[in-house]
DNA sequence: TTTTTTATGTAACTTATGTTACCATTATTT
DNA sequence: AAATAATGGTAACATAAGTTACATAAAAAA
């Protein structure tokens, strides 16, 4: 594992905090599709993303969902961070977007490196940065967007935490993600192919604009 | 100074912490409607919040404005704890929602505390995870409430932040808030007067079901 | 192969929200 | 007092998005 973390944030952490990853974290290679973190869980570790994608999904009390963004190589899901410390409930969802690999964290050692490592404190501190800037962007995309820029957006995103141009997605699982219809979607699709920005294929969408 | 900190943050910190907050914060009060942070400013202080309410937007490039959430007594921004660290601009506007009180900490203190204080270290984390709640609780309501809700909830949170039945606004000012149109707000106020839940009068609504 | 399921396309309609226009009332300025 | 600006009410219409219904095609299962 020391290669890949070494790797992925080498250029963060110092050597000796990279050997106490090493050595208490645990290493997990999940498959595509996998749920990591459900709402209303208690969390007792702290995933740090190796390799793959992870979505964030929020659902209200009625089961509406909504993604909120992708979670990438060297991210850490600053909910769950906030969660091991107050103790409290997830308030989102993690999916694997794509196989992913990570290395878990327990709760203990996460305190105990905040006051330990300088460089620790500072990638916290920097993770809830870049999360809540991805929260506001996540605003921004549903206050003040149409629904065909969103889903254009979104098609994008996707492609690039997937490195692929061609998405493997339904309609029925977009108007899931977006929190819209299938009709509507398929509907919109259509527009953007005509417009040029897309190719539409059974199962699987090719950006030509990315 | 150090009255109101106790009283307010005695709670939370050691009286060391107190003291040292107390001489090198510098006493602030603004008035109603006084602009606290630009997007794009660079932060160089952090408000902790005494007492008053403070409104935070949201503004996309072309100009469009939303509301995020209110902060109150014992709150403080914690995008600004993000700007800080991470040297970053603003990325939200604040505005005092009523006269408030408050005391900036330089940032270099913000920093040295982080390792020398638990209390602080903790107080800073609970912040972000408190902020990130808004803001998903945003999300929330923009996502998943039809106008008429985010309306009389807009109208709740402020009844609540200003400890008054009766606010004072025009419904300029909430369309303004909201991002939507004047029209739109006056037509669901209307409605919801008919429903019997508040009471319509110029510059002045008063909630009736709070 | 035949049947069933899943994915997609599309028309027709409803509803929520946004827009334009105009009027009446109240407050502010001249 | 007269003129002007700000505020709110409302009609009429435009548009985006949600809904229902049904048809076709591809894939999977029997």
């Amino acid at each position: 594992m020391i290669e890949e973390l070494k790797f992925n944030y080498g250029y963060l952490f110092e050597d000796e905090l990279l050997d106490e990853i090493n050595t208490v974290g645990v290493y997990r290679e999940v498959p595509e599709g996998s749920k990591l973190i459900e709402i209303g869980d208690y969390i007792k570790s702290m995933p740090l993303l190796i390799s793959g994608a992870i979505k964030i999904m929020r659902e209200d009390d009625k089961g509406d969902e909504l993604i909120l963004y992708f979670l990438e190589r060297g991210d850490t899901c600053a909910m769950t961070l906030a969660c091991c410390i107050g103790d409290a409930k997830s308030e989102i969802r993690a999916v694997a977007e794509t196989d992913a690999k990570l290395v878990m964290i327990p709760v203990k050692k996460m305190n105990e490196w905040m006051g330990k490592y300088k460089s620790w404190q500072n990638f916290i501190l920097t993770s809830y940065h870049d999360r809540m800037t991805e929260l506001l962007e996540a605003i921004d995309t549903i206050a003040f967007l149409k629904m065909d820029q969103r889903l254009f957006k979104y098609l994008r995103d996707k492609a690039m935490v997937n490195h692929d141009d061609v998405i493997n997605v339904t309609h029925q699982e977009i108007s899931h993600d977006m929190h819209t219809s299938r009709v509507v979607i398929s509907r919109l699709l259509k527009t953007l192919e005509l417009e040029g920005k897309i190719e539409l294929h059974r199962n699987h969408i090719k950006i030509l604009q990315l």
